[in-house]
DNA sequence: TAATATATTTAGGTATACCTAAAAAGGAGG
DNA sequence: CCTCCTTTTTAGGTATACCTAAATATATTA
């Protein structure tokens, strides 16, 4: 298992999880490699038993595949928590670090490193963080923009977009905080909500595809 | 730069400093790579200005490849120190795992990380960190059969050498403990000493080599 | 449905970092 | 000083992971 084909599986499940065909072009947009890469990393996946692979529609991963996912998703997360913390990082700037850091691969370095935070369930955006086996605790999550008005509801994930981080820092939006859904514009619109003082907010329909929430 | 390439400047550091010469073959053993491999290698850090290269003799850091070199062992200690103090590692088994980390290399991570641990001046083995311009606090050292009966010492440092530490552990041996040296056995014989409470040490003359102290 | 646009795959190439085997250089002892 | 032994270098090869360009498959739309 080299660091390549981590980033690959990974890639593959943020983009479609372990049911939907994910398609070439998507993976190889998100990783910044050619086409033509993923499709010749896709075959030795497949060689590998980690994927399967219809041809010209996409891949998907398989038991064994999501297991290894899930793996480098856990240390990817938990050195996020480490890094923000421990060492006092920004939100926006973990990512990045840890993109490097989940790929020092020992059982015994990332056990006692979530012993040492504590165990904790979720990273700083929000990302639940998979047990040793693999497994994510499942709870109910919507995207924001499925929330019809008056629904009361807290921001669970960011999805890693480093801009949009900062922009909801900026507006002052926060996870795990109590807002209530006031309208949503038809036609993929703005969507505008407010807290429990009555602040408004409004974002785009694209960065309110990428909150995710739950419904309280 | 490659995490390669930092690993070679680290052994030419590691085994010769920055003034001896230091042969292939040796380079090749510490890295468990072929001689032929290392020449190669060799010509592109010569390439890049790392090296000085004398042919059928060996290579030696320049300026620029110290200052590689002293900051991936400034990563690595950091990361041992982390590991030590933080995860509870023993000392023993820190430095295969800080072999991986070093590599992640971001100067705001390691200088957040050596905030967060206090400024750390030694690793768990003794060895000095050096600072972030690659500089190492010079202090007088030796290793231990070069002193003369009598001699009051303490143990700075123990040389990566995994055995030995849990040899010394055994023992009751410890780093920052005040000893004093009864006997030398000359043709490379065992070195005997004994702690401030007369408890009598005898380590090989092996092992002697392997330890480094400073006079008091 | 034929033409066009888009996506995927194949073919052929590159750079890094390793290897083995053979040739060349250097050092040591009779 | 010449042979023998060790070490280094060269030559030729492999695997991974990338690329571009061209060929092929699929989807869209005129």
């Amino acid at each position: 298992m080299t660091p390549q084909k981590e980033d690959y599986l990974k890639i593959i499940v943020e983009l479609g999880g372990d049911k939907e065909l994910v398609n070439n072009k998507q993976i190889g947009q998100a990783l910044s490699v050619s086409p033509a890469s993923v499709t010749e990393m896709s075959s030795k996946l497949l060689k590998d038993g980690y994927i399967t692979h219809l041809p010209y529609q996409g891949v998907r991963v398989t038991e064994k595949g999501l297991l290894i996912a899930n793996q480098v998703i856990r240390r990817h997360r938990l050195w996020e928590v480490f890094l923000a913390d421990k060492l006092e990082y920004s939100w926006d700037k973990i990512h990045e670090i840890a993109e490097k850091l989940e790929h020092v691969s020992s059982e015994e370095l990332i056990d006692r490193l979530d012993q040492f935070l504590g165990f904790p369930k979720k990273d700083p955006h929000g990302g639940s963080i998979p047990d040793r086996d693999g497994n994510i605790p499942a709870i109910d999550s919507y995207q924001l923009f499925e929330l019809q008005p008056g629904q009361d509801f807290t921001i669970l994930e960011v999805e890693d977009e480093t801009n949009l981080l900062q922009y909801l820092s900026s507006k002052n939006i926060h996870l795990g905080e109590q807002y209530t859904v006031r309208k949503i514009e038809t036609f993929e619109g703005p969507i505008s909500f407010f807290d429990q003082q009555k602040n408004e907010f409004q974002v785009s329909f694209k960065a309110a595809s990428q909150l995710i929430v739950n419904k309280l």
